[in-house]
DNA sequence: TTGACAAATGAATATCTGTTCAACTATAAT
DNA sequence: ATTATAGTTGAACAGATATTCATTTGTCAA
């Protein structure tokens, strides 16, 4: 009956609020997706990349020169962006150009900010 | 001169672009912030956990139900987002039960699970 | 064609992080 | 007092992940 199998090491306090909760929790499928995006964004050398992109297309010479980084750390962390259609990349000759492809993580930048800025 | 002593292992291709990112650019400090915020949603058990708590203050044991996971691993989490300040607790007897104490969390959430619902 | 440079990539390393396990505290009930 | 339960905590372990290093590809210039 119970969606407990073993996992859980104790019995259930308040029932019906568990059983409230359970019923408004959104499947499983989405929480990953949703920590998956935060978690996109949620290092810090990423979050510089998309700043920057925000302010400017840039290849992957100018990042690396603005982030103080070496080329290749920065080239795994674009290629971890573009898996994840944040970015999109266009070639022109030996240089590849950045931009974002995504605006929602702007705004999420935008309150995660405001948040900072509210707090400590 | 240039900001960059030794790790960027490149010359700057666009002075003019990286220079006027550079500017726009905020400081270390606000970025890792930044990051720490989203790296705390950014798993999924805290996100289940402020999801639940979203809808209902619960103990810890109802939480353990919720998530079907042991009392110990969330009481772990709960620990990490109590030192965030995102949850607060209040003991009752033996129990102690677990609110939100930061509503911009759930701003965040409706933002991300609009991107997500948005794309696949 | 040769050399130089931009970028990508795979493997290895080091670090970080979530869960488990065991021990411990505190409160309530018998 | 003793027992049971709620919760916390520290150490250990396992899995994930960011950077480094070496190598490779593709393009431009000489």
């Amino acid at each position: 009956m119970s969606r407990n199998e073993f996992s859980c090491d104790c019995n259930v306090i308040h029932q019906n609020v568990v059983d409230n909760v359970l019923k408004k929790m959104p499947n499983e499928d989405t929480f990953n997706k949703l920590a998956d995006l935060f978690k996109l964004i949620g290092d810090t050398t990423r979050c510089r990349i998309l700043f920057a992109l925000d302010q400017s297309e840039m290849c992957v010479c100018d990042l690396a020169n603005v982030l103080n980084m070496t080329k290749s750390s920065i080239s795994h962390q674009l290629a971890v962006l573009r898996r994840s259609g944040v970015v999109r990349c266009r070639k022109s000759g030996k240089e590849v150009y950045y931009t974002l492809d995504d605006e929602h993580i702007v705004k999420l930048f935008e309150i995660g900010l405001e948040h900072i800025n509210h707090k400590g």
